[in-house]
DNA sequence: CGTCGGTTTGATCCCTGTCAAATTAAGTGG
DNA sequence: CCACTTAATTTGACAGGGATCAAACCGACG
């Protein structure tokens, strides 16, 4: 093991990639933006096929109340959910907006960690904890599954702080988008239901500055923005088939 | 449920605190500041306890290695660790040191999902991961365990999400000490083990900003800085006594 | 005592938060 | 269907925090 001793000096950061290749890895395109093919859900899907009822949310409406006593998981129908935490100072931060054939609160034993509320129109299958305790006693399956989901998870979230520091507002907002689009089929364009700030509040930024971020990747012909709630991502053949605008674009 | 519907103005964040204190949660004191207390860990004390053996770490050397085959699972005896990743631009983000008593790669299980570095010299106890999933199999408490481990770890990563986006640098930087210095007993002064980009690529500032982020809370008479390794967090009765420096101190 | 790595300080620039005003969108009632 | 009201988005001006580049400083070590 001693031979693995690295000692990278610490004032040439950059050198890492190149002498340690394998440490790079990009933070597109992996499991961040691929959160459904790569780990399947069969064992709790199964599982809300069986013991779920349905449940319907109006718009900003609270699923689940941060410190209240988290007795139900949630898989969502349809509709979106923005899952945050508020400080004592009032400031929100919104970890993720998830949409259909997601789960909520997986992670949380005794009580919600965060709160959820609906961004549109929600509608839920939900099932008790404790239906999901009891099978977890004796189904191995359903245990590899969440563990794999809390993986993910904790993953997500470590990926999440590299990129909110590492990356400028525009390039923070083009991630979200693309990842937001990922989930989304149709080749039209995207409908964004939740509004300028929680998307701010989303990707660390006031809510001015996403609209100068959206101004910014429109200007660059990144994304192609029909109103300010419907957007596409614009392919590479795209942007380089339409250089519209001023061509003085530095 | 319809009456749970908030509804909040979405130009005027500030009013949910009015109308919804409880959902207004301290981001220091809580759950991220005493790991250790709250959730015990007794059973996968005990499997550390008959089935580990000892390893040491020269300073800088590679302890997981993100993407390699994650057949291990560690307790910190003594030394401090960096947990990191590092994306394509070479952007790197340390999510925790962790340090005596915690463990490491609980939450994997194929591969390594992060780079551990040994900060110091490091000893550590490990255990092969498969006697853990053996142990899985049967031990309920040892589940229980895991599962709080993990959530405890996945809401440490969503308040930190939030610190980072909520709070300046000072600010970071002092909430990093306080941390840092709860596990450490003495009423002395602390050493830091790790460098101060260590510390930047932890709380999102540059090596720089690090500088001038502890001159700040020096000046302030927050922390009492005997060199730039050794530090003390200013307790408030100590800061009043003595407002040395200029009494300007706009 | 000189070298090397890490730390500190300085100067400068850009991103982004904040405050403010203008514009658009979504309702609402006549 | 149109005038009116209110919420949300957009744009503008400005200031501050922090990144960056660069140079000075300091401590460890051979």
């Amino acid at each position: 093991m001693k031979d693995m001793t690295v000692s990278v000096p610490h004032t040439q950061p950059e050198k890492w990639l190149a002498t340690h290749p394998q440490l790079a890895y990009a933070s597109k395109g992996t499991s961040i933006n691929t959160p459904k093919s790569t780990r399947d859900s069969t064992e709790l899907l199964t599982l809300f096929r069986h013991n779920s009822f349905e449940q319907h949310f109006q718009p900003g409406s609270t699923i689940t109340l941060h410190g209240e006593s988290a007795d139900a998981i949630y898989l969502i129908v349809s509709g979106t959910i923005r899952c945050c935490t508020v400080d004592a100072e009032g400031h929100r931060q919104i970890f993720s907006f998830p949409k259909k054939g997601e789960f909520i609160g997986i992670s949380d034993m005794d009580r919600w960690h965060f709160t959820a509320e609906a961004v549109d129109h929600v509608i839920v299958r939900s099932i008790p904890r404790t239906t999901l305790e009891q099978e977890l006693a004796t189904n191995i399956s359903l245990r590899q599954e969440m563990r794999a989901h809390m993986r993910g998870l904790l993953a997500r979230r470590e990926r999440q702080l590299l990129t909110l520091v590492s990356t400028k507002g525009p390039e923070r907002l083009y991630r979200f988008l693309e990842e937001f689009a990922q989930t989304r089929s149709g080749t039209g364009h995207i409908v964004l239901p939740m509004c300028r700030r929680d998307i701010g509040d989303h990707i660390g930024l006031s809510m001015e500055s996403v609209c100068r971020a959206f101004g910014n990747l429109k200007r660059k012909g990144l994304i192609d923005l029909k109103s300010h709630e419907k957007y596409k991502i614009m392919s590479k053949a795209q942007r380089d088939a339409k250089p519209d605008s001023l061509p003085a674009d530095a």
